[in-house]
RNA sequence: GCCUGGGUAGCUCAGGGGUAGAGCAGUGGAUUGAAAAUCCUCGUGUCGGUGGUUCGAUUCCGCCCCCGGGCA
């Protein structure tokens, strides 16, 4: 392992992808360390100011070993989209040598092959989408959007089917017309050293198990606490997993085993995910094995 | 010991004379602004064991084993 991160050219991004739980920050911090540059976040839930414990964000003794960005740097009532991630990362991939890790797949992607100017939607129109779904139906929502959409979007998502839906209403154009007109990514996958941290399944069940006990021993539920007169389970924070969890367990409606199992198995089924996410689209990504960091 | 309910998919259970089905779990997949989100696909298991009745039993009957509950 020390003889790959030696191996690891220093002048090169790194991007290290891996599922949830299997040790890929530890792997940036080495590559920082040994190779200089500096940490970007590219998971989707550390970037919130007040998940520290929940979201296994690099604790503050992490953070003061090397440089790190992109961290808890979003306000906890702030909507934030992958479109936000990318125009928050743009101008650190200049500066020192960036080492982005995560495990929110979409952000490599839009990172690497580019994503859609999309200008952001506005709340009333994301509210009117989200009113005449529950209004009409899903089917008679997709049923508003052209051809072309239709054809290329999962009309049984009804997120994929709003967000369709609202870019028309806003733009006045399709979905698919801006697709057509995404940019050069910002940071091809050529230009990189990509790594992608890999773990047996049954091994990395345990290490989520682990980790979510760890994490209670850790503080989360305080941190759940802390965030409990401001909960709205609408908010983009309010989706990390055992957010939810805990705060059912602090409304009294479960009990705190009942909970860490809840969220336990979310995470497991989450790694899932992640998994078939980067074997579709990892595949020439250098693998690591997660037991060996 | 007697009475009673039950033993069916990894788990919780439904069903019922022509060899069985849901939810959850799990699997595979999709995924260009909610992505730790959202959505799609996939269900053979000695129907506790053993005798019997029957053309045919997981389903009915007998006996046995195991688990609840009740009475002693």
């Amino acid at each position: 392992m020390l003889d790959l991160i030696a191996a690891i050219p220093h002048d090169r991004p790194v991007l290290i992808a891996g599922p949830t739980a299997s040790g890929k920050s530890a792997l940036a911090l080495a590559i920082a360390e040994t190779g200089g540059g500096r940490i970007l976040n590219a998971d989707a839930m550390q970037v919130f100011a007040d998940w520290r414990v929940l979201t296994a964000r690099p604790t503050r003794a992490e953070e003061a070993r090397a440089v790190h960005a992109l961290y808890g740097h979003v306000a906890w009532e702030r909507a934030y989209s992958v479109g936000d991630w990318l125009r928050d990362a743009e101008p650190l991939l200049t500066g020192p040598r960036p080492i982005i890790v995560g495990g929110t797949g979409l952000n490599f992607r839009a990172l690497t092959e580019g994503l859609a100017r999309i200008p952001p939607i506005p709340p009333q129109v994301r509210a009117e989408a989200a009113d005449r779904l529950a209004a009409v139906g899903l089917e008679a929502l997709g049923r508003d959007l052209a051809g072309d959409v239709r054809a290329a979007i999962d009309l049984a998502n009804p997120m994929r089917v709003l967000r369709a839906w609202e870019v028309a209403r806003a733009t006045g154009r399709s979905i698919r017309d801006w697709q057509a007109d995404t940019p050069p990514p910002l940071l091809p996958r050529a230009a990189c050293t990509a790594l992608l941290v890999e773990a047996p399944t049954d091994w990395l069940d345990a290490r989520i198990a682990r980790r979510f006990a760890a994490m209670l021993a850790g503080g989360a539920l305080e941190e759940a606490r802390a965030v409990l007169p401001r909960w709205d389970p609408a908010l983009n924070a309010a989706q990390a997993i055992g957010a939810p969890e805990l705060v059912a367990h602090l409304r009294g409606e479960t009990s705190l085993a009942e909970a860490r199992a809840a969220a336990t198995l979310a995470s497991r089924r989450y790694a899932k995910r992640q998994r078939t996410w980067f074997r579709a689209r990892m595949r020439d990504w250098t693998k690591l094995d997660a037991r060996d960091l």
